[in-house]
DNA sequence: TCGATTTGCGGAGACAGTCTCCGTTTATTA
DNA sequence: TAATAAACGGAGACTGTCTCCGCAAATCGA
């Protein structure tokens, strides 16, 4: 046998490698924001003072770069959720992270890049970074259900759908009026029905 | 002076030209539909059988031509405004316009490309087909407003965002009954605040 | 420390899409 | 039917995408 180490032992990865990776992932998320999902990806490259080909090694297609960039805002959101489960009332936590949601893509300009190419054809991008977000409403939801402030046959996810809408035209002046008063609407019509007077009783259909 | 025709005495257009124009928009329309508002335009101009020069000649811009292709719809929107609202009652009548408004974007497919060019950098390509969908859902919202089953200060185009998030997600598959989940959680939340005794409406800003 | 080896880099270049320019064709009008 | 304005079409310049492969650099065993 030549001399081949039994089995696995792969090298350390290059350190000039996670360096590059980094830096198009900083710049890449700097040129999205700046100037939406399209831009030139040899531009990105060259801004990244790197050469077209290794973009496009450590990010086969523009998918997976956005995909990348955009996995760490979902971990914040993620983040957002634990805490804010732990320091406020169900609903309250709710809505802090219904604006939050809001603010996070439609300042940043952060979703709606990501839309562009959902829409464009199906592809897994949202797939993978939205298991998390799904996560987190999900139990804000589930904690809301349980307290009594949400009915109990919602649908976590028709939020975040309503949530998408006004993100996208987050470049309207009053955009994050208009956001807090959906938020406001979204949680009244998911309360849950009131049967005449009761005060907090509910019955199921 | 040379034979000049007192003032205005522009020729008729040319019948070609009205035919290509036409024939531009049923094409584009498939196509669009088909593959999403990224298609090649020599594309488009090679089916339709016309040149690249012709094609561009009418719609200068990829946006005019998506603008082209939806007022059709837009207009059909707003005539089923007026329809709605002469022959149900007002929620009613909102409720059916909101969901045949999900179900022209969603199953057509239609305003998804739209959004796509909307996010990639504001352009006027919204401003101008939605004016007419704004003007009917306004009516539509007055009209139950005066009728009490919706409260006063409600923005209509809160409600539209919060659609447009709904159809961005049509591909998957219980689109539809999300649609109509979000459409009443929607008019429910829009409802006068209850002020006889519900005055607990238990959060303020 | 020094090869040997492997991993990663870079950019030239093939290809596809965008949009313009202008010589040619065609519809309209007289 | 001729004169003329309007419209056509497609060659071609340009920009962006993505691949390929010779070269450089990092790691590791000795």
């Amino acid at each position: 046998m030549p001399p081949e180490p039994p089995k696995s032992r792969p090298r350390k990865p290059r350190a000039d490698a996670q360096r590059n990776r980094a830096r198009i992932l900083e710049i890449a998320k700097r040129a999205f924001t700046r100037s939406g999902a399209n831009v030139s990806l040899d531009d990105v490259a060259r801004q990244a003072r790197i050469g077209a080909g290794t973009l496009y090694r450590h990010f086969p297609t523009r998918d997976a770069l956005l995909e990348a960039v955009y996995r760490t805002e979902a971990e914040k959101l993620a983040a957002a959720e634990r805490e804010f489960a732990e320091s406020m009332a169900p609903v309250e936590a709710l809505r802090a992270w219904m604006l939050l949601f809001v603010d996070y893509i439609a300042t940043k300009q952060l979703i709606a890049p990501a839309l562009n190419n959902i829409v464009g054809g199906p592809s897994k991008l949202f797939e993978c970074t939205s298991s998390q977000i799904r996560g987190a409403i999900h139990a804000l939801v589930k904690r809301a259900i349980e307290n009594g402030d949400i009915r109990p046959d919602l649908d976590p996810v028709d939020l975040l759908r309503a949530l998408i809408g006004v993100s996208n035209v987050a470049s309207a002046p009053d955009w994050a009026q208009s956001a807090r008063r959906l938020v406001d609407i979204l949680l009244l019509g998911s309360r849950p029905v009131p049967n005449t007077q009761a005060r907090r009783t509910n019955l199921k259909a």
